[in-house]
DNA sequence: ATTGTAACGCTACAATTTGTAACACTAGGG
DNA sequence: CCCTAGTGTTACAAATTGTAGCGTTACAAT
């Protein structure tokens, strides 16, 4: 619905980059030829034409290859949760001065998210990250999540 | 950060659509030519230039304009709100399969929202609409929201 | 060594979307 | 009737996106 463009944020992803994008976080790390096999059943494009996406996407910062035999393997740079945490935060930015507040009522106001629902999310995500952040003693710096 | 084109969702808003519709809604309801100067701060546009954006925007159905006497005074056709949270429903369906969950996650390991707050933030939504729903009597259902 | 083939990058180009504007038309005032 | 203010229409250049052709290169088989 929205471009967007702040210097933080990565640029905009077209319709078929989105495509591209999907089948990376759903296949992990793909070659050129797999990931164009993959899209296959919503649009058939020449080899050529894949890489040229693949390539922009990297160029954008969304992906990266890694040289396996003579062959490229892509793999998103993000996972999805985080470019979709990215562009949360974006909207935010551009239409809730920042506040996390704005939009969530926008949400409940506008598009129907319940209440007590969005409580009970809040509540057991507060609780999962307690969890995380002092299970009994240490866990020693960086559990490491993203990659 | 994204462009989206979902059936329910108008048509993308480019970055000077962006700053006329902040026009209009900090506004309220202009006619071109004040738009025009509104935006002159950041960029200066012809008469004409500026009108076609907002014949755009209305196309997209962004904005609407009224006839007074023989001038057009424009007004945004949603609260800023609703398109934010319209924007954020979007982020929502393409990256989040239409978890709440998984974005309001993604924004706490992502962004850095603290769960906290979030859950405090869920709360007093969550009271204010209840609050909201049944004051003591009246206007059960059907209240106008949108205009 | 030559050739076949798979994988790659570069370059190109048409379509679409944006940004910007010139210009022509119309209603009121003098 | 002409001037002005306000509009709409049409146009066009720039940027972005979708799609490809082609040339290059490494390895394998002949």
């Amino acid at each position: 619905m929205f471009r967007t463009k702040s210097p933080s944020a990565q640029p905009a992803l077209s319709p078929l980059e989105q495509q591209v994008m999907d089948c990376l976080w759903r296949g992990g790390a793909l070659t050129a030829e797999t990931c164009r096999e993959q899209l296959r059943p919503l649009r058939t494009l020449k080899d050529s034409s894949i890489r040229t996406i693949l390539r922009r996407l990297e160029e954008k910062g969304y992906c990266r290859h890694r040289l396996e035999g003579r062959t490229f393997i892509y793999e998103a740079r993000q996972p999805r949760p985080a470019v979709a945490a990215a562009a949360a935060r974006q909207v935010l930015e551009r239409f809730c001065g920042g506040s996390v507040e704005q939009l969530l009522v926008g949400l409940v106001e506008h598009e129907g998210l319940d209440p007590a629902e969005l409580e009970r999310l809040a509540r057991r995500i507060k609780q999962r990250s307690g969890e995380r952040a002092k299970p009994h003693s240490l866990s020693p710096g960086g559990g490491e999540t993203g990659g």
